[in-house]
DNA sequence: ATGCTGACGTCGC
DNA sequence: CGCGACGCCAGCA
């Protein structure tokens, strides 16, 4: 079964499909993948997403609290900050304003195929 | 080859 | 109600 998929793959596709002005947090992508409890994982894929050819939208992904855990891994930490800004969002103390408005949850916007 | 850490979240006391 | 410990998977020393 396809059902073997490498995790990192399917975060990376979930995060892909993040609509631009939108955020999400990783228990949702994790909850999305069955994984609730993996949501450490989550925030795994992201690293290694910088790895990945692909480009991941990792700024868009923050945790519970909307706050930007990861943005000290990006290439320069205020990149994360100002792409969210650019993108319309308000960002106080590295944690999003609004956060519950322009939360993105997948499994909920996203049909299971 | 083995063990620890790490971009979180949930459960327990 | 507040703090602590555990779990998950993969990368790295």
């Amino acid at each position: 079964m396809d059902s073997k998929r490498d995790f990192f793959q399917d975060v990376f596709e979930v995060v892909e499909l993040i609509p631009k002005g939108r955020v999400t947090s990783y228990g949702a992508i994790a909850k999305y993948l069955g994984a609730a409890k993996s949501s450490r994982v989550v925030g795994w894929a992201m690293n290694a997403s910088h790895k990945s050819q692909l480009q991941i939208p990792a700024h868009r992904v923050v945790n519970r609290l909307g706050m930007l855990s990861g943005k000290m891994h990006f290439s320069n930490p205020d990149e994360m900050e100002n792409r969210l800004k650019e993108e319309g969002h308000l960002i106080v103390k590295d944690q999003i304003q609004n956060f519950s408005s322009v939360f993105w949850d997948p499994s909920l916007e996203i049909e299971k195929l």
